[in-house]
Formats: C-alpha cells, sequence, structure tokens
DNA sequence: ATACAATGTAGAGTAAACTCTATGTCAAGA
DNA sequence: TCTTGACATAGAGTTTACTCTACATTGTAT
C-alpha cells in the first residue's frame, strides 16, 4: 500500500510538517508519484516507528541521520548499524538504571511529606 | 557553610551562568551579602541537587518554578507539593516501563542484525 | 597603589526539534 | 469553468534551556 502524506501523518502521529522536516534531514525519504506528491510505502511505515522508537529513547536527530544513511547505502553496513545499536542499547540500560534510582528517592522524599503532614496535622 | 557562585558551581556542576539563569527564575534563590555577592547555603545545595533530580527525570523548568513558590510558600503548602511528587511518580514510573519496552524491542532489532550478518557471511 | 581574578547586571546568541506562513500547483466535485 | 482542499517549496518563527558577551564593581595579592 502506498499512502499521501496526510494519511501517513494520521497513521504515524507526526504532524505533515514534521514528516517533510524528516525528509529534509534525510530520515524518511518516501517515493514521488507523477505529480510530485510524497507516496508513503508500508516500508516508509515499519522505519518510521523504529525512528520513534530512536527517538523516544533519547537518541538525536543527528545521530538517527547517521544511522539512516547507513541503512540507505545497503547491506554492507549491517557490521556498523549493530553496533551503533549495542551502544544506543547501553546508555539506554543506563537511563533506566538512573530512572529506578531517582524513582526510590522520590518516594523517600514522598515519604518524609506524608510524615512531616501527619505530624503538622495538615491531613 | 556558605558558598561563592563560584564554589557553588563546582560543588553542584552546574555552571555560573546556569546557576544566575535558576535565579532569575526563581528555582533557587540564595541569600546576598553586603557587597551584593551570591552566598549559597547547605540548604541551597539539598535543594539544588533535588532540583537536579526533578530535571533528570524530565519535569520541566515550569513545573520545578511551581514546586519552588510552593516550598517558597512554607507548611500550609505541603499537601500541594506531595501531590506534585505522586503526580510525577507515576509518570517517572511510565517512562521507565517504556523504557524498557524499547529496550525490548531493540534487543530484537538487534538479534535481527546478528542473524542478518551470520547469513550473509558479513562478518 | 595597582593589577587581576571573581563577581554583578542586562541583554543577546545558540542549539535542537519542530511548527508555521506565504505562495504556488493540481486534481476532483458542483 | 470555478472553487475547494490537499499537497508542494522556501524560509521565517517558536519553545526550551541554557550559554555567552559587554561592561561595571569589588576583593585580594604584589
Amino acid at each position: 500500500m502506498e499512502y499521501s502524506i496526510g494519511e501517513f501523518s494520521r497513521m504515524t502521529n507526526l504532524g505533515i510538517h514534521t514528516l517533510r522536516y524528516y525528509e529534509h534531514e534525510n530520515l524518511i525519504t518516501p517515493k514521488r508519484n507523477s505529480s510530485n506528491r510524497r507516496c508513503y510505502s508500508d516500508k516508509d511505515l515499519a522505519w518510521t516507528y523504529f525512528i520513534k522508537r530512536l527517538k523516544n529513547t533519547g537518541m538525536p536527530i543527528k545521530e538517527i541521520q547517521r544511522y539512516a544513511k547507513l541503512r540507505a547505502e545497503g547491506d554492507l553496513t549491517l557490521n556498523e548499524r549493530m553496533e551503533m545499536l549495542t551502544v544506543h542499547r547501553e546508555s539506554l540500560n543506563e537511563q533506566i538504571k538512573a530512572l529506578q534510582e531517582h524513582m526510590a528517592k522520590l518516594d523517600d522524599k514522598i515519604d518524609f511529606y506524608r510524615q512531616e503532614i501527619e505530624r503538622t496535622s495538615l491531613k
């Protein structure tokens, strides 16, 4: 299946402007039809979901760009891409650990507040 | 103990400019000495660490500002502050869950790469 | 007394990632 | 044929959170 930018925008929850911006940055590069309209494919869709995943895990556009470039170069870059993902995996792991630690401290603080409120009878 | 902005900057790993910016935004409001220099206290230090924690868990400055304002108003806002932290705790929890899911998908992808590289003998 | 390093303020500049505006093209329905 | 409405490009504007510049004071070591 092929989709217009409007359809694709609805499917991916990315604004039309954002999609054009991503294309400008060489992240998502749909085909064009005879009248120069963008034609997004199902492959573009899967790729877009992956881009969103990288973004949601804190990878900056510049680095996604680098990954996209390797991807466009084909199978010869498989090693390099795997390396990128492995490194990113490690940073994700550290992010999670850090957040869990923050969570524990936050819980301490909330407990402290509970006690304070009890003590000063502000319940 | 009291600290100059330079000392405080080194202790907190926040740039001098950032500290002045935070003061401008009413986040950290140190005392001043007779010649108008900032005097940061140990209380400011603990508070600054907490601010950093909120930031590192994705709370925007605007919201930290709101929290700081309540804090400055004293004990009568304990309830409200605890409420804020409880809500934030929930969002942190969801962040962690989302990251863990992303991690699982990333592992799948890395495995896929490993197989592809094996298959195409690019090792 | 003087140089110089740290600090003060006000305001401009930066980077990332969008987001919007102006203007133009084109296919399809009334 | 005329008018929408979706799409096109180029470039300007926005938001967040700093970060830096220019210039004036002040504290301290020589």
